[in-house]
DNA sequence: CACGATACCTGTAAGC
DNA sequence: TGCTTACAGGTATCGT
């Protein structure tokens, strides 16, 4: 997925199209992604003004004037299209602004997910009311992120993914993030010392901005809602790199940790 | 409760 | 050219 610098990118980008627009026809093509639709999505949308856009951890938000928020998730391959040439078979939802602008959430996978839920609400909405800090946030900092792993021996990689630890990471980031502070990825997150952590939470800060600034990393089929690509892949110190030379003369491998790949350098990861 | 395995779904690339 | 297999940015759920 679309991890959390390829979901600001398109909150982003949806911005520039619908802040302030009022939605005029809302198409559904399907009745589901890995949920069903919101029974009251096209009535809620339908006729509504947006009134802003935001995000959470790897979610996007869409406040409608209804006192309702459009929750969005975007799974492994999820993206919004805007102003699409043509028709997908995977453009699952149809958004058409009084302006004449059209936005389609295009999933193949369909791992994502849309809800409704009453702006009020939004800190009780189910996967919200568990979440660590924000990554980019001030409540996210080396004290924080040692008390959250205090005691827990599974790797610091796979706590770096649970969302409760801190919320936004996915494999990609959590990858680059723990090379950059020379951590090894299957350690155990309890045992990493207090000086890597100092080390790795403004890595985790520095690598989520600098993506962003370059407009995400565009693989496969994620693009930013213009269709512009993001150019932080060309970034990518070790992930989806196994056997290339790492920057500090070692190379780069690849393991396998809670069934996902995880790419790293054990001459400058200890 | 913590943790690992599995399921969900489609597309693409690699290997034979 | 098929056909088969492995793998892909995530998360929910179900075992142990």
């Amino acid at each position: 997925m679309p991890e959390l610098p390829e979901v600001e990118t398109t909150v982003r980008g949806l911005a520039r199209v619908i802040e302030g627009a009022r939605i005029a026809r809302v198409t559904v093509n399907r009745p589901d992604l890995r949920r069903p639709f919101p029974p009251d999505l096209v009535q809620m949308l339908t006729g509504a003004q947006v009134i802003g856009l935001g995000r959470r951890a790897k979610y996007g938000l869409v406040h409608i004037d209804r006192n309702a928020t459009m929750i969005f998730h975007l799974g492994m391959s999820g993206r919004w299209r805007i102003d699409p040439l043509a028709a997908d078979k995977h453009d699952h939802l149809i958004l058409e602004t009084d302006a004449g602008s059209r936005l389609a959430l295009n999933d193949a996978r369909r791992f994502g997910s849309v809800d409704l839920v009453p702006s009020a609400e939004l800190d009780s909405f189910g996967p919200f009311a568990e979440m660590g800090p924000e990554p980019l946030g001030d409540a996210f900092t080396p004290g924080t992120l040692r008390a959250a792993l205090a005691g827990r021996i599974s790797p610091i990689k796979q706590m770096l993914l649970d969302q409760r630890v801190v919320a936004g990471l996915g494999n990609i980031y959590v990858c680059e993030a723990l090379h950059r502070a020379g951590i090894r990825p299957d350690k155990a997150a309890g045992r990493v010392s207090k000086a890597s952590l100092d080390r790795l939470v403004p890595a985790i800060k520095q690598v989520l901005t600098e993506s962003i600034a370059a407009g995400g990393s565009t693989i496969r089929d994620y693009a930013q809602p213009t269709g512009e690509l993001g150019y932080f892949a060309a970034s990518w110190a070790v992930y989806g790199r196994e056997g290339e030379p790492c920057s500090c003369g070692g190379t780069v491998e690849r393991m396998v940790q809670g069934g996902r790949s995880t790419f790293w350098c054990r001459k400058c990861q200890k």
